[in-house]
DNA sequence: TAGGCTTGCCTAGAGGTCCTAGGCAAATTA
DNA sequence: TAATTTGCCTAGGACCTCTAGGCAAGCCTA
């Protein structure tokens, strides 16, 4: 019998691509395996436990969503940062539903500051220089902003939007119209 | 034998309680059978099966925490009343972890309109009622406060503030005192 | 208080996921 | 080509979900 070459790479992108089909919670080892084609148990080889799957699975996301939002801001600086990286977050979470939910995930502080968590926060206190604000204000607004974001797509994803006409893009963007406005007049 | 006199009513709240203590994802049917002494299948005259106890306990979470946030709000009007909605939101979310992921979950439509999902929106309105905001700003920011208020929360247990030494606590106050400046000067 | 009825919890069992131990054969190295 | 490493296998145990069918506890009615 030939192999079928599992590498742990290749089933994180695997494991990847089904988040995204089929939701993050029903990313199972067995799944995967079968996806592959070989049985369960050979997965082992290659991944600790199925824990292990969905933390590489995360910080794969974590790379991606960073790549995204890190080209996204490429040039721009103030407001127009501002929604450039929005809009990145906002997109990638949108079209990869399965790896969103998975950068979400809990991750031990190690396994955090070795991904790129971290940067992260760094690229969102790179819009913030477009705007007058120094420590710790800069921490504080970086907070609301990823709070902001995050939630905002989280809810939007949940459906907890659904009951109201009034459009989501447009309330998104006065969002992003209103965090502007309040980086800009942050108060004392 | 002595019955043990289940009921929907009594699974859902064990439920509850299984949740705050080993997580949202560990409330199991098998679990909550042990707890009360029973089998498995004892359960299956109670509820239609898993998906249905977590939505019932997603129901009862819902209803909780409307509650509390509806008793924080009582005489308060302005910034008074936003910061204690805040303040209630974010507390119940901390007592109750495995319940507040729980009103996370995604409801099928007609059980989020019988359920208290609507009534939350409607309070989060009648804060804004203390600032001069009307249709279709005030949904506008109903959504933006809400997602801010749940992205922290939902940040916050995460661990994503945990790579920075400032307070997570100073950071929510001045979060607060954000969104209260920028309802006060909601950008036309 | 004795019968019948309803209903609660039971046993039995099938199917799925997670994971370990140990084996054989394919690929790599000497 | 022989030795070693490595990859995927089979076997099997533990746990969770859920269905079908049974027995008896507790309720009605007479």
């Amino acid at each position: 019998m030939a192999r079928a070459g599992l590498t742990a790479d290749r089933l994180t992108q695997a494991a990847a691509e089904l988040a995204d089909e089929v939701g993050f919670e029903n990313v199972t080892v067995s799944a995967l395996a079968r996806h592959f084609g070989v049985k369960d148990a050979s997965l082992y080889s290659h991944i600790r436990n199925a824990h292990d799957l969905r933390v590489r699975l995360a910080v794969l996301a974590l790379a991606e969503l960073a790549d995204r939002v890190a080209d996204a801001l490429a040039g721009r600086s103030g407001k127009d940062a501002l929604v450039a990286f929005a809009n990145a977050y906002r997109r990638y979470a949108h079209e990869h539903p399965g790896r969103y939910t998975a950068t979400q995930m809990a991750l031990d502080p190690d396994t955090a500051a070795t991904s790129a968590a971290g940067k992260h926060a760094e690229m969102t206190r790179a819009i913030l220089r477009g705007y007058d604000l120094w420590e710790p204000d800069q921490t504080d607004a970086v907070r609301l902003l990823h709070s902001t974001f995050h939630g905002y797509v989280s809810l939007e994803r949940a459906g907890a939007f659904h009951s109201h006409p009034r459009g989501v893009e447009a309330s998104w963007t006065r969002a992003l119209d209103g965090l502007d406005s309040l980086l800009r007049s942050w108060p004392a």
